[in-house]
DNA sequence: CTCATTTGACCACG
DNA sequence: CGTGGTCAAATGAG
């Protein structure tokens, strides 16, 4: 990948890429602000699962004052997410009891007073651990399989790599991987802390 | 409809 | 009280 990683605290690592990598997570914009001798505004995004999963994950991204072709991003706490099919879905698949009749309540009416950002967190009730793990950033929770993702698997590897090295992205900037500067390949200085590295999205 | 983004208000903290 | 960060209503996309 292209990136390359400045320094890492416990509470914030920064990056800076040219153009806008998809560093693989959901993210949800929540605001953005014209920052104080900054030219640029400065955008922050929190992981789309805080509330559905607890993610505490959140970056800001900000170009880059005398290279704004490039963005510097800052990313605060780790994903504790997975990439879910639809929690919706994990309602009805959930084995009720075991009865294919149950399907009498709307999907709509399945909870009182269900809406965005909040329905979620009646659907984790079923699975009452899971805040406790969050903070443990352990591996197996709430879903089967999902210890799959904390070692480096051939497969999700191989998965999140071409999403990451995809010509897409090289090419989507108006900066082509030809006009790449010297640095921009090479340097890659990764910090690897504490393991927290999941590359575990699809 | 659901879910994301925009954008000014709001707030906490120095 | 200014600045940076977040909220949330309005708006938009699909």
């Amino acid at each position: 990948m292209f990136w390359k990683i400045y320094r890492k605290t416990s509470e914030s690592n920064i990056k800076e890429s040219s153009d806008l990598v998809d560093d693989g997570h959901a993210w949800r914009k929540y605001g953005q602000k014209q920052i104080l001798n900054s030219t640029y505004p400065r955008h922050y995004f929190r992981c789309t699962h805080k509330y559905d999963q607890k993610c505490q994950a959140s970056k800001q991204v900000q170009k880059i004052q005398d290279n704004p072709q490039r963005f510097r991003t800052t990313y605060y706490g780790h994903h504790t997410c997975k990439a879910f099919p639809r929690v919706s879905q994990i309602i009805l698949d959930s084995p009720m009891d075991g009865n294919s009749n149950y399907i009498s309540f709307d999907q709509n009416h399945t909870f009182p007073s269900i809406k965005q950002e909040t329905k979620e967190e009646v659907v984790f009730g079923f699975y009452p651990k899971i805040e406790d793990q969050i903070q443990s950033s352990s591996s197996d929770y709430f879903l089967p399989n999902d210890h799959d993702h904390d070692h480096l698997t051939p497969a999700t590897f191989e998965a999140s790599g071409s999403r990451m090295t995809s010509p897409d992205v090289m090419s989507s900037g108006v900066y082509s991987s030809c006009t790449t500067t010297s640095n921009d390949n090479l340097e890659i200085d990764i910090d690897f802390e504490e393991g927290l590295w999941n590359f575990d999205q699809v």
